[in-house]
DNA sequence: CTGAAAGCGCTTACAG
DNA sequence: CTGAAAGCGCTTACAG
């Protein structure tokens, strides 16, 4: 590895003289000539600067600690942290991903090993959307939360809006004509289906429709999910079904086929996920909204980034995924689900 | 940050005396008095070693480059990078994250990030078992392949045994007594649909039953899978099938269901990978082998580890994951696909 | 405009 | 058994 006093000595200078023309810090400094003829042999001799020394000296590592419960395994959260890895990428960050499969004492075993490292930051990304105790140990770093909401609401915290999903998603069933719309939900209380149950009370407000209690049908994948679904044909005889993933969305399908019934054609179908392989194999292929994953990566980065380097830092991301943020205040930042056409919707 | 010097001057002894004893090389050289003392001083201090600057001064960060095309957008191989993650914090290590994207400018430009870190090695982690050029930057690093194989043979690889995961695969439905066993397999020829396949065929063999070449049938998902399993219940009518993976498995079932045949009465099926979101979805549930993604990324660290440390290094991971290994040589390790037994069989 | 020097926190010969 | 000192590659006051 050939360092800052191979150069100087190469180029004939101090290495001070080289640091400061590598750090473009030589205006006034340097003299035009000297800091060409530096950055020539810099780049002659292939130099590379040394992030471990400079982190040494400045106390700054421009590495950021991603920390996951298990998103890593998630059938699609992975792309959270592809979001945040563009994102740290392009403001010359690197990130170090510890995993702590929702084990407290890993979890702070993982923060004592990053921290080690002198990462500037931490990114705390979870599985899904729900409220997070942060460790304390965090308390006093730079750390946003992506996919998930601090529960103390002092630490920025990015996640998808559900409210705005189920208004969406509601909201394109009433555009297509649907006046009888299903929610077909959770029996979980998650985020999710709060928030995604309150968008489709207020699309069908907006739309005019009355809301009918005996519409409502929560469910749980693993034991109720078919029958509800049979029950649901048999009893209400919906036009419009709106449901709380794609998982659930088989349920109807399946039901749907075994009565004859054309989805896209009979009934219209609208769901959440964009899961692949679900998708895949739904005919006809199945409308539905993707989850901002990648979007809650890359903007949970450039947050914290702004925190650790201040906002011009920020500024070469321009403002992507940015147009995705539907609704903001001091720590909080929802990001719109984007709704992926199909064949499920009667035309 | 308490540092070593604050541990000294508290502990009154040396800075040296202070570094030995942290490191474990006191033995002969600090009394176990001091070294006590020390240990107790820091204990109290909270002393958390600084890795940067241990880093300066050694050359070895204890840090391993993750490399990847897309690995983590995968919806299941994101395993690798869990195992990968895991074998590394057991081994005091940690994982920088890099994604190449298939875009080999920005891979080297990732590459050379990295470097600048000191990662001590790479993992070229990839999305599915295939061939890989290693770029020729990271030649003469040390670095493992996972989930693929090095082209020039030259870099230790990790993958899945597809040969005998196919053999398991077909094996199991012998067992089950079938004799006429579809392979429903793949059009695209990527190692898995060759390996699969030669395994199908050892297994006929070994279970004395001919093999018949209209008994295979490579697919597309997008275009012709539904209609080749519609062909293959009307002109060949298997006791068994053997698909190339879950996708393909929803199309027999789907083809079943119309015909009124019974997965798991009428006619066995068997698959590969295990995917969520697939599995709960169909009824019965299929029996599948699941693809060693964990198994590949922890094995992938531990050679890479090794190459770096020594064999003793590792050998806190004991034999974990090794007892997967289902065939190895000078620079291959293949790894056995496990099976997943459900109800997809007949018993 | 340029350089000599200190120092980030550690490890490791070297001397005693 | 213990310590003084050099040095990893960089940055940054300070002096000139």
């Amino acid at each position: 590895m050939v360092s800052i006093k191979d150069i100087a000595s190469e180029a004939g200078v101090s290495v001070c003289t080289v640091s400061l023309v590598m750090n473009n810090k030589y205006h006034h400094r340097v003299s035009n000539g000297v800091a060409q003829h530096v950055r020539d042999v810099a780049q002659a001799m292939g130099y590379k600067p040394n992030s471990v020394a400079r982190t040494l000296r400045t106390g700054r590592s421009h590495t950021l600690g991603f920390i996951t419960d298990e998103i890593v395994t998630s059938p699609y959260a992975g792309r959270v942290l592809q979001g945040a890895q563009e994102a740290a990428r392009r403001l010359g960050y690197v990130c170090l991903v510890a995993n702590t499969n929702y084990d407290s004492q890993m979890e702070s075993q993982e923060i004592n090993a990053l921290r080690r490292y002198n990462v500037d930051g931490f990114l705390y990304a979870l599985m899904y959307h729900r409220t997070v105790d942060i460790p304390s140990s965090l308390a006093n770093s730079p750390i946003v939360v992506a996919d998930g909401e601090d529960a103390a609401g002092r630490k920025p915290s990015i996640f998808p809006d559900d409210e705005l999903a189920g208004y969406d998603a509601t909201n394109r069933l009433i555009k297509a004509g649907c006046r009888r719309i299903v929610y077909f939900g959770s029996e979980t209380m998650i985020i999710a289906q709060r928030d995604r149950y309150a968008g489709y009370r207020r699309a069908l407000k907006d739309g005019g429709i009355p809301f009918d209690e005996s519409l409502v049908i929560n469910v749980l994948e693993s034991t109720n999910a078919a029958d509800e679904a049979k029950r649901m044909f048999d009893e209400i005889r919906p036009d419009g079904i709106f449901c709380f993933n794609d998982v659930r969305a088989t349920f109807i399908y399946e039901e749907a086929r075994r009565r004859g019934i054309q989805i896209g054609t009979d009934v219209s179908v609208i769901s959440i996920d964009n899961q692949p392989f679900i998708i895949e194999v739904l005919k006809p292929s199945l409308t539905t909204l993707e989850l901002p994953h990648y979007a809650m990566g890359f903007e949970a980065v450039r947050q914290l980034v702004s925190i650790i380097d201040g906002e011009d830092a920020v500024s070469v991301l321009h403002d992507e995924c940015v147009e995705q943020i539907s609704a903001q205040d001091d720590t909080k930042t929802a990001m719109r689900c984007s709704i992926i056409e199909r064949n499920s919707i009667v035309t």
